[in-house]
DNA sequence: TTGTACGCGTTATCAC
DNA sequence: GTGATAACGCGTACAA
């Protein structure tokens, strides 16, 4: 009935069976190889009868296995997290994982006190994407130590340190493919919105642009590249900023500032694409429905996060460190990147 | 060092500051009001300097109290429910407790799952906002069942049966308001985009528009009406099929809706506000990049995810089952809605 | 202040 | 080989 049924012990399937505890733990947990089919199915039927749930609390205590990854996100509410939250949550769920997640605001402090925490729960295991400040000093040395320090499997991912195991998408290639297709386009004076530039997500991103450059001999000027935050706002004060500087287009390094771009952009009157070429990266879902689609390169979130989750569960499951698979983002044409006119009448010529 | 030194466990500090394992309990979690202070001190530094924290799990095991409260959200995707989840595990975190997330993904068989894994883990408390499909039989019954059964303290958010606790916005007063703010602007044939009428948000607001129109001594017609999910796509849909029926306004029950409106208008080749007024519910962070910014009911999603936090561990701590505040919805301009022609007349000749 | 039993599965040991 | 018995993990509650 209801009233949270007093709870069945491996005990009382025992009694109902007539077996002992110990014959119920191994027959439930599929290892009485030995044991008499008979004697099994006497077992299951009292367990099913029973309804009985073996108390996690219990086993863990015993098993040191809690069945819990915690994770660690700096943004639930940055599509990109979310979407790759919803992604792992099931992966793990699939193989007998359950998330605790937490959320640390972009705060450096919080990184570490979550950490601390989930290991105050003996986790399994840590999916980590801190915030930009814990890639700083002293954060940066407190959370590596930290990491050392428990000794619980850890895999960063999307915002990492190179010589730890991350999974992520292949920033600098991304960003190439973006930045060629801008050029492409016939456009030189290339804006760049960066996130932070402690996480070498953005450093990657920016070598990826500088790259592009130098394929066409030429030269990311240092102050068409802005330094923002992943965030809606610092992408329009970035954009106001290199509106000012000339550029023609503006390549912001997350949707949400290409958001905000769009948003810089009418203030001070000028249309996305007729007079503003944006490009984002994430391929958000706002992206499509924006009144001029956003032209961006789409992160394989999905794939990310299920990557993650096999390396993740190979480190913690068999101690084995794989390598994980590069991922490449795809571009999405919108329709916010214009081709420059004189670069339409060299096309033009060149027919 | 590195490597998850050995666990230090309570009788080590027992040992260290030459005192019984018992006191220790005691000093550690406060309740040693007897004790010398003397002895405490020992105790504390004798912990401090072995780095001793508390097994949670056996703890757990003989408290039968976890400190973790589950949550289960149909969509991380949706901002409202990132932003409430966002709001919500700070709140818990202050008072002691972290969460174990999952997502159901709109689907009622995995609220089920979900709530009995985080039964299976004992979770201290639920905290719900089911599929749209969980509010339809036969989930809908074996949902409370299950509920019942279980006997942990448990709350609704944002999608509730009437019956049972719950927090939510004032939906009803809320997109009263906002159909009443439409037809101060002239509107008298406005579509509905709705959620689910499963779910009695959906309902409740969808009552709220049919008294709007009562006031003025009209009525809804239910061609006006279309029964959505609360995400960009029907949003779209919902659109198209509207227009066709000379609708001057849609009145959409999320921003989700809205933005597929505004795709969906797109399309049609009508402008928003011009061709066609939006008023959306939520106020997502996106409504205000958008070229015309969106007229939308903002929910005090914070607040709501407090009070969600603070009648739940209250009836988690001491069973006492307070009755929820309710909240209501603002009014955000943006530039969706436009007043109509003859409206403006009007106000003009009243002048 | 402290000894001791307890919570509940699991694993190692031991007898049939 | 088949199954029972006992100890264990670790913090807490209650009696002493």
């Amino acid at each position: 009935m209801s009233g949270g049924g007093k709870k069945v012990t491996i005990r009382d399937v025992a009694r109902r069976a007539g077996v002992s505890p110990t014959s119920v733990s191994l027959v439930l947990s599929g290892k009485a190889a030995s044991l008499p089919e008979a004697t099994r199915e006497r077992v299951r039927r009292a367990a099913q009868e029973l309804d009985y749930r073996a108390d996690l609390l219990a086993r863990s205590l015993v098993t040191r296995r809690t069945n819990i990854i915690g994770i660690v996100v700096p943004d639930l509410t940055n599509p990109f997290f979310a979407e790759a939250v919803r992604h792992i949550q099931p992966a793990l769920a699939e193989r007998g994982y359950d998330v605790i997640l937490c959320n640390s605001e972009e705060r450096a402090e919080n990184d570490l006190r979550y950490i601390r925490l989930l290991a105050g729960r003996s986790v399994d295991g840590l999916l980590l994407a801190p915030s930009a400040e814990a890639f700083t000093e002293p954060y940066s040395r407190t959370l590596r130590k930290l990491l050392g320090e428990l000794g619980i499997p850890y895999l960063f991912f999307d915002r990492y340190f190179e010589d730890e195991p991350w999974v992520a998408v292949d920033n600098e290639g991304s960003s190439l493919l973006a930045a060629r297709y801008l050029m492409e386009q016939g456009h030189e004076k290339i804006g760049v919105i960066t996130g932070p530039l402690s996480l070498n997500s953005s450093r990657n991103r920016l070598a990826g642009v500088r790259r592009a450059y130098a394929e066409r001999g030429l030269c990311l000027r240092s102050e068409w590249v802005y330094e923002g935050k992943y965030d809606i706002a610092t992408g329009s004060a970035g954009c106001a900023e290199l509106l000012g500087r000339g550029v023609s287009a503006v390549f912001a390094f997350s949707d949400m500032q290409a958001y905000g771009v769009y948003a810089g952009a009418r203030r001070a009157g000028r249309r996305i694409s007729a007079d503003l070429s944006v490009m984002g990266f994430d391929d958000s879902v706002f992206s499509s429905v924006l009144e001029v689609p956003l032209t961006t390169m789409r992160q394989p979130v999905r794939q990310i996060a299920e990557e993650a989750c096999r390396v993740l569960l190979a480190r913690v499951e068999s101690g084995e460190t794989l390598r994980p698979q590069n991922f490449a983002a795809q571009l999405v044409l919108g329709k916010s990147v214009a081709a420059l006119p004189h670069e339409r009448e060299r096309e033009k010529s060149s027919q």
